[in-house]
Parts: C-alpha cells; structure tokens; sequence
DNA sequence: AAAGATTGTAATCAATTACTATCTTTTATC
DNA sequence: GATAAAAGATAGTAATTGATTACAATCTTT
C-alpha cells in the first residue's frame, strides 16, 4: 500500500484518459474553456504537458472525450429522473432540477458547450455537442406532446418555443451565477423559475 | 480622387477606433471571441497589426471600447423602444424584440458578453459586461413591478425569476440558432416565445 | 529475473501570441 | 510649399501555443 495521493504516476491508458477530462472539467469550472492550455491540463494533474499527447492524439481528440463524458452523464442522470415518474410535468421538473444540479456541481460543461457551439470548423467535439443538445430537446419535447395528450399542458402550446425555453432557464441561470460569481444562486432560483414555467405551459380549465 | 473602397488609410484616430470596434464585432459574429487575435482584427480592417495599437494601448483596452459599444447599442436600443408605450408588458415585447433584433444583426455580441463573464481575472471588459447586464436586468424588473401594480401581471409573481427567464429566453435563442447555424431561426421563434413568457406572468382573473 | 510493452520526462520544435522600436508616408496648418 | 504631427509599414521582441522527439522509469508477461 503506498498510495500517495499527489503523485499517481503511470497509470494505465483508459484511467489516465479518464483523469484528464476530469481535469479539464475542472478547469473548465474556473476560466473559459477556449483558452485551457495542453500545458495547465497537464500542470492540473501533475504531468508533464508532453505525457498527454500519449493518450491524445491531438487537442481536439481530448475535447472529443470530454464531451462525450458530459454528454453521458447528463443524459444519462435526465433519463434516469424521467424514469421513477409518469407525470409528464413532473418529469420535466425533475428534469430540469437533474439538470442544474449537474450544473451546480460542473460548471464548466454549460461553458464548454457554448464553446464547442461557437467554433466555426466543424470538429468532432462540436458536433458531439450538437447531437447532444438535439437528443436533449427531444426529450423535452416527448414530454411535453406527452402532457398535451393527457390534459395537462395546453393544447395550442408552441412545443419548439417551449423546448428552447426550457433550455434558456438552464442558460439563464449559469449566466446569472456567472454575474453574481455565486454558484448557490443557482439552485436557489431552480424552483421558482420552473414554478414560471410551468404556469406558461399548463392547462387553464381545471384553475379557479 | 482615389478613394479605393477597399483600403481606407490614414483615418482619424477616432474614427479607426470606430473601424477597429465594428471589425471585431464582425469577428466575433465569425468565431469564438476569446480567440480572436489582434493579427486577425488587423487583416480584417486591411491594416498592419502593429498599427492597431498605436490607437489602443493594450488588448484589453480593445475589449473594452467594444463591451462599450455593445452596452451603448443594446440600452439605447431599448431604452428608446420602452419609451413609446405606456403598457409594461407591450413595453417588455418591444424589448425583447429590440433585443432580439439587435443580436441578430451582430451574433457577435452575447458571444462576448458571455465569453467576458468566464474570464476569471476582473478586466475593465468583463466590469462593463456585469454592469451592463445589471441595467438590463433593472429594466426588466421595474417594466415587471410597473406591471404588478397595474394588475396586468400577477402580483405573486417572482421578479427575480421572471427576470432570470428574460434574460434565458434571448441565450435560449442563441443557443438554437448555433445549434441550426442559421440566424432566421432566432427570428421566426422570437414571438411565440414571447407569448409564452406573457402566459406566465400575466394576470389570469380577466380571462375566460 | 529477463523481455517487452507501457507510461512519463525533459528538451525542443515551428508557429503564433501580444506588444514595441524604428522608419516612411500622409495629413493638417501656417 | 515648408514643417510638424499623426498614421501606417516594416521588422523585430520575448513569451506561449500545440505537438514531437529521444530517453528513462515502471509495469506486465513469461
């Protein structure tokens, strides 16, 4: 046993790629995402900067994967939520609560989302991105026409405008902590916000 | 008379300051705004890169008379279209509107606005980005509360959240269109999505 | 324990970064 | 039309960028 914990060197292939998105995300949390240096990646996780370029063919290979991490674990946890329910509005509540949650605990995904969108070659790491964000109105989308055909939502609601809405809420409030430079804000403001949401897509009748 | 239109030399300070701000504008419409070099913006205005900074001292000055122009553009914009009615909520859709119309005229510019707030070192660029979102967000909230008191909006309203969502809405909208790559698409949404912010924050006893 | 493969280091590469010093051209003022 | 100031061109700087190299340390397999 002689595990330190500061240097852990030589770490085979797929778990050092693994540490490296890690730190990247990280890094991601704390500066713009555009201008994270092969060098602080590899400075972050006690390295040598040319130590990375053994697991990563190039720059935009590494983005490749963190991508794809932040597109399975924020799929992955929507679609677990959307599971243990089968009210739809519930779902998207919890969906929208899943979804700011992962936020609040990586900053820095929204960000490198937004900058992967921005470039304007179309690397692999962007369209990961893209397809992410397709699959993610999807889902908001099924729920909603779902509400629509039990009731619950309104009837003559515009879904594409509500789909980017919901969307909108989750960027509001990153760029909203962004200002405050708080993250707590954040959560803070979750529950209300859907509250406002959810009194815009909602069936009347059945009120007052 | 050989005023070329393709190289305007020996402008006015002034006036290539001027030049210098509507190039990167168009820049940043282009790419990512945290990538932009000063050789890029030089090209751009068909001037040595050299040059540019006998007209701003550093970079970063650069960065702020565009956060400067932006700020100028964007309130103005709206200060002017909020005055020509005296409903809040009409008040708010030419807002939006005027919003929307202006970031499709330079998608360069949230990209900014969001690409300055991630910096995590307090430039001047980045202190103009958070007061000038600041003021956006009083004109908001006071259109909100102007409303409550009227009895258009509903008096149990969250005005943080519904200022929140504001902001969301037009980053939503960003988002889609980068998604697509096609501005139209920011447009032909703009509306419905306004009406479904309206549903949410109206008043809802006159109805039905 | 020998052999081979894997992982990491240190030095280095060409290209690019923001920025500057020096020289030339243009413009404005008399 | 002479002269000074303003604006731009040319040609640099040191530092940083992503990527590559030769070599050493470490792990795995036999």
């Amino acid at each position: 046993m002689k595990t330190t914990k500061t240097t852990i060197k030589n770490l085979p292939a797929e778990q050092r790629r693994a540490v490296t998105v890690e730190a990247v995300i990280e890094l991601a949390a704390e500066k713009n995402p555009a201008s994270i240096t092969t060098a602080e990646i590899a400075e972050r996780m006690q390295l040598t900067q040319g130590a990375l370029f053994r697991h990563f063919p190039t720059k935009d290979a590494l983005w490749q994967s963190v991508m794809e991490w932040v597109t399975a674990q924020l799929l992955g946890r929507i679609d677990k939520v959307i599971a243990t329910t089968e009210s739809p509005l519930e779902a998207l509540e919890m969906m929208f609560a899943a979804h700011i949650d992962f936020v609040a605990k990586h900053p820095g995904a929204p960000r490198m989302m937004f900058a992967e969108l921005q470039r304007p070659d179309p690397t692999a790491a962007k369209a990961i991105a893209q397809t992410m964000l397709r699959h993610y109105s999807d889902r908001v989308g099924t729920l909603l026409a779902k509400g629509m055909v039990e009731g619950i939502i309104d009837p003559d609601l515009d879904v594409a405008a509500a789909s980017v809405m919901f969307i909108g809420m989750v960027q509001g409030l990153v760029m909203q902590s962004m200002i405050a430079g708080d993250l707590a804000v954040m959560i803070g403001n979750a529950k209300p916000l859907f509250a406002l949401y959810a009194r815009g897509i909602t069936q009347r009748n059945h009120e007052r």
